[in-house]
RNA sequence: GGAGAGAUGCCUGAGUGGUUAAAGGAGCAGUUUGCUAAACUGUCACCGGUGUAAGCUGGUGCAUGGGUUCGAAUCCCAUUCUCUCCGCCA
């Protein structure tokens, strides 16, 4: 959620962020935020005279019944009763025009960066940066769910029998190999200073809020049953509320947390043949990346996050490319976004793995995560996240681009942690 | 699940209807000081008003949401959570 200091302070920024963001009619929700926080204050402002004068008045009564004047304190309760009405019917007005505004506020998106580039959708999204090599297979190479078929590692069908189409089970070497990797990015974190946290893979609603999936993509997460809970589509819910209602010291600083969680999707999406196999799932594992930073750091920490997630793809050998989303194609919540994909050369697809942004202070209005400065005044912090790496489409490029007529080979940097170096 | 007790600021903790989030401690800042220690002073958060600002000032918050009352941390109702005992249990 967007603070209302910026509207009162720089609205044309407001105006030109939205635009960017393909917002329609920025100018008439500026202008209905500025009007309503107006009449707000004005409100309250009424509201806190009328309720000054009833405590006065209040504690006149109180001095009266001590001093044993009764006939005057019955007086001055008559003169009371009428303030109390006004003091109510204005409380009342003032909490529904800040609900309004609150409401309104939710639905108005985070300010794109200055840097991000201009456009409509995907197709306007820039490649920033390029690496690893595009395997040359022969013409009869594979896609991982013929791969998964012939060597007996994934199983749709018993899948859909148990669970329903996208809950995939993983068998023998291919649980061991989504086993591995886990153990491997988390130990990747952890190397890069990431402190290692197992958290609920279930929210509640005041959670969901806090890191903007509600109410905007409510229709994302699975909902239990006569509850208020949810099930998490991604670690950096539960993650980042850790640090809901907060206010951090200058000592707290770097905050990095990692996070192994499943992730659930409800994906009221299409299906077909381009979310085949592992490429778009109800639930798949992922290893998150959470930061928490001052606003004067957090973009160099946002490169840092990137620098991480390049790593790991050089690492496991594969070819990937860092695209940088433009004003159409970025989230409700990001200022600022890259994507990381790999090329899946069974299917000759780039597969997104990895999305890092920096959210600014958009989360943390929210989330009420603040800190104090080293001149003693509270402000909100940013937050930041990443994957590093959704599980799913990072195994299928390995599948893929490894294949051989002998067995799918196994990148060295993985056989440690799965103990073997080839699925055959 | 049953019975009982409880929830007050960063921490400890007083407060059973009438000025006040007492008091102490921690941390931080300032003053003093050759340095350190000590001492002293200040320091909860949120929303407003006023002011260039420092500041001055109104309102709100004692788990959460309601209610009673001129007035609620205090009384009543509901909910959540914590602790103790019992039961059950990976």
């Amino acid at each position: 959620m967007l603070t209302l200091s910026i509207f009162r302070e720089n609205k044309d920024k407001v105006i030109r962020g939205l635009h960017k963001k393909h917002v329609k009619n920025p100018e008439e929700i500026v202008e209905q935020v500025l009007l309503l926080d107006r009449q707000r204050r004005s409100l309250q402002a009424e509201r806190d005279e009328t309720q000054n004068q009833m405590n006065a008045l209040s504690k006149e009564i109180g001095n009266l019944m001590k001093s044993g004047n009764v006939e005057e304190a019955e007086k001055a309760k008559m003169r009371s009763s009428s303030l109390k009405e006004k003091v109510k019917e204005l409380t009342e007005q003032t909490e529904n025009l800040e609900q309004e505004l609150t409401q309104l506020l939710y639905t108005i998106p985070n300010l794109p960066h200055e840097s991000v580039p201009e456009g409509q959708s995907a197709e306007d999204n820039v490649i920033v940066q390029e690496g690893g090599t595009i395997p040359s297979l022969p013409e009869n190479a594979l896609a991982h769910w013929d791969l998964a078929h012939q060597y007996n590692i994934l199983d749709f069908e018993l899948g859909n029998k148990v669970t329903g189409a996208g809950f995939p089970f993983y068998k023998g070497k291919g649980a061991k190999l989504v086993r591995a990797l886990i153990n491997f990015f988390l130990e990747e974190a952890e190397k890069a200073g990431y402190t290692e946290i197992q958290a609920p893979h279930i929210v509640n609603e005041t959670s969901g809020y806090g890191t903007g999936q509600l109410p905007d993509k409510e229709g994302q997460m699975y909902k239990i049953h006569q509850t208020d809970l949810y099930l998490i589509p991604t670690a950096e819910v539960p993650l980042t509320n850790m640090y809901r209602d907060i206010i951090l010291e200058e000592k707290d600083f770097p905050i990095k947390l990692a996070g192994y969680t499943p992730c659930f999707r409800a994906e009221a999406g299409s299906w077909g043949a381009h979310v085949r196999g592992l490429n778009r799932l109800h639930q798949f594992d992922k290893v998150e990346i959470v930061r928490i930073e001052r606003p004067e750091n957090s973009y160099d920490v946002l490169e840092e996050m990137c620098a991480h997630v390049q790593s790991l793809l050089e690492k496991l050998e594969l070819p990937y490319r860092r695209i940088k989303l433009c004003g159409g194609d970025i989230s409700f919540n990001a200022a600022l976004c890259y994507d990381f994909e790999v090329f899946s050369a069974g299917q000759k697809k780039w597969l997104e793995v990895s999305s890092v942004s920096n959210f600014e202070s958009f989360q943390a209005n929210r989330l009420k995560l603040r800190y104090r400065t080293k001149e003693g005044k509270i402000q909100l912090a940013h937050t930041l996240n990443g994957s590093a790496l959704a599980i799913p489409r990072v195994l299928s490029a390995l599948l893929e681009n490894n294949q051989t007529p002998h067995g799918i080979l196994i990148p060295k940097v993985l056989q440690p942690y799965c103990r073997f170096d080839k699925i055959d």
